[in-house]
DNA sequence: GCCAACGTTGGC
DNA sequence: GCCAACGTTGGC
């Protein structure tokens, strides 16, 4: 099993939105960025967990834990003109995005701020607390994942 | 609101 | 294929 993080505006999709979708559960969609992409089409196997992480926020940092329950299909968003992740240049007979299904877990039980992180110095090699690092889907090593679950 | 870092675009 | 210009991300 392998472990990821998530980054998402709580503004427009913080983990209480998560929580109020029937199920729990929601398509993890929008996401444009091919590096992102590759782990979610090729990567993310179901029953992988992920930190759900607050980003572009009063306090950014990690809030919660959520499944994958559905493994990388297309991303059905770039084919809709009338959606702001629309893009032409995806076809539905060769889709240029994809996405996958989380769903809620447990929320921590006080968010893990970014500050807060990168005082660990065993954390260094994570992309997350890493300078100018703006991938919003990315790994997290399993020591890493240990350790940050210690931290709650 | 500022700005550094980065990815993407497009001219050549 | 290079690289400058541009747009976006996201911490602060």
């Amino acid at each position: 099993m392998n472990y990821w993080l998530f980054k998402s505006e709580p503004d427009v999709f913080g983990i209480d939105h998560l929580m109020r979708m029937p199920k729990r559960t929601e398509h993890w969609d929008g996401v444009r960025n091919y590096q992102a992409r590759n782990m979610m089409r090729d990567g993310m196997r179901k029953g992988d967990l992920a930190f759900f992480y607050h980003s572009n926020c009063a306090e950014p940092g990690i809030v919660g834990i959520v499944e994958i329950v559905r493994e990388g299909y297309p991303d059905f968003t770039a084919f809709d003109p009338d959606t702001k992740y629309f893009d032409p240049k995806s076809d539905p007979d060769a889709p240029r995005w994809y996405m996958v299904d989380v769903r809620f877990k447990r929320r921590l039980k006080r968010t893990l701020t970014l500050a807060e992180l990168k005082e660990h110095p065993e954390l260094e090699g994570m992309p997350l607390v890493r300078k100018g690092n703006r991938l919003s889907v990315m790994p997290v090593a399993p020591e890493h994942w240990e350790l940050i679950l210690g931290l709650e």
